[in-house]
DNA sequence: GGGTATTGACTGAATGTTCAGTCTAGAAAG
DNA sequence: CTTTCTAGACTGAACATTCAGTCAATACCC
């Protein structure tokens, strides 16, 4: 019987994708390494043996969630930044799509998933692999950010690489921060802190957070 | 079995530094989720059962190294500061520690440590307390440093306790970059970003490393 | 059409291993 | 001889993965 809707709805990738949300879901709530593919199984609302046969180890299931998981991020972050021509205030999106949370669907806290990703990187290859990937992304991002703002004269003379390296890795110390709940540093002073870095290396004006989108 | 000369040597205290010592041994090599009690016991030269003995759990065995751990590293660089006398240069030093590795004898590589104690503190309570007073303790020794010179009117005005979370920040997202092996950020790289940083937002001239100890 | 192989999706019940923690009893020390 | 240490053997539970097969749909042939 064809439920119009729902009769394609069971081919093996949507299979794949809802057993990977779930695998996220289960991750940033008992962590990567007590993450049981029976929990995700049962979040999926199927069984172990399924999982299984769709990915074929659990460091499998997990690492592709991982995966997952970044370029869901990253992509709703371009999303977010495209709405956007001053370069000034791309810049400004992209230190916010960090700290203030997504008032919208999905991009779900993603901070406890770093946390994972970082540890894990050590030990599974396959990992640090994602991690790699993702970070060299992200510093391009900003480094071609700084050179386009620098092309329209927003920007001032600054090493575009070595602002990226520089940015990125207070952007993840910082979140680090906020991802465990620092009492000391709210996302809002993470922010601050963050935009005062870049306004100040730029070399442009900024006051305070621009009208949100 | 009394070994060697130093019989008077098998106190309860020692025991267990040694045990933690070894703990801190694998933690390192196989991360903290790894970490079985007979490896401990193994490479601490004993028995399963002896670590059950000293420490209750294994996690508070794997918590209290990470204590060890961090308390070690935290004394051996304030020892390093101690032979400096200008501010410049103490908080050159502060930062040379967090990149320049450790030539001399105790303080390992902490690096992968960290990034297990941010995962774990996620979810185990302990953990994140000890994380949390470290980092206290870690963001006030930068803000007395600037404070004190500010007063010796080596550093220009900023707001010290500000400064203390962004470079903190940045020390610990440089830190991940370093701990994972990112092939496009080396120890020396990172060090010259974050004395850049400090030079900057502190005021005053800094222009490469200096004699080291 | 009607049968029949083929294949992909799926499951429940094993299997086998890995470990944290316990138990018992022996050795050292005081 | 009593307390503190120490180790070997053991237990019980937790889990990843395997297995043997069911079910439904599609393709292939007459």
């Amino acid at each position: 019987m064809s439920e119009r809707a729902g009769d394609v709805a069971d081919t093996a990738d949507q299979r794949r994708e809802q057993m990977l949300r779930a695998a996220i879901a289960v991750i940033e709530e008992r962590g990567f390494p007590e993450t049981r593919i029976a929990d995700v199984a049962a979040r999926a609302g199927t069984s172990p043996a399924l999982v299984i046969y769709y990915f074929k180890t659990k460091d499998q299931l997990l690492t592709e969630a991982l995966r997952y998981a970044e370029d869901a991020w990253y992509e709703a972050g371009t999303r977010r930044m495209a709405g956007v021509t001053s370069a000034a205030r791309r810049i400004e999106e992209l230190v916010a799509m960090n700290f203030l949370v997504d008032l919208e669907g999905e991009p779900t806290s993603s901070w406890l998933l770093w946390l994972d990703l970082w540890a894990q990187s050590v030990r599974l290859p396959e990992v640090a692999s994602v991690r790699q990937k993702f970070d060299e992304r992200w510093r391009e991002t900003i480094s071609s950010l700084v050179l386009a703002g620098q092309v329209a004269g927003e920007f001032g003379p600054v090493n575009a690489d070595d602002f990226a390296v520089t940015l990125s890795a207070l952007l993840d110390g910082l979140a680090i921060q906020i991802a465990l709940g620092d009492p000391s540093i709210s996302p809002d002073r993470a922010f601050e802190l963050g935009m005062r870095l870049v306004s100040g290396q730029l070399g442009f004006e900024w006051s305070g957070r621009s009208a949100a989108r």
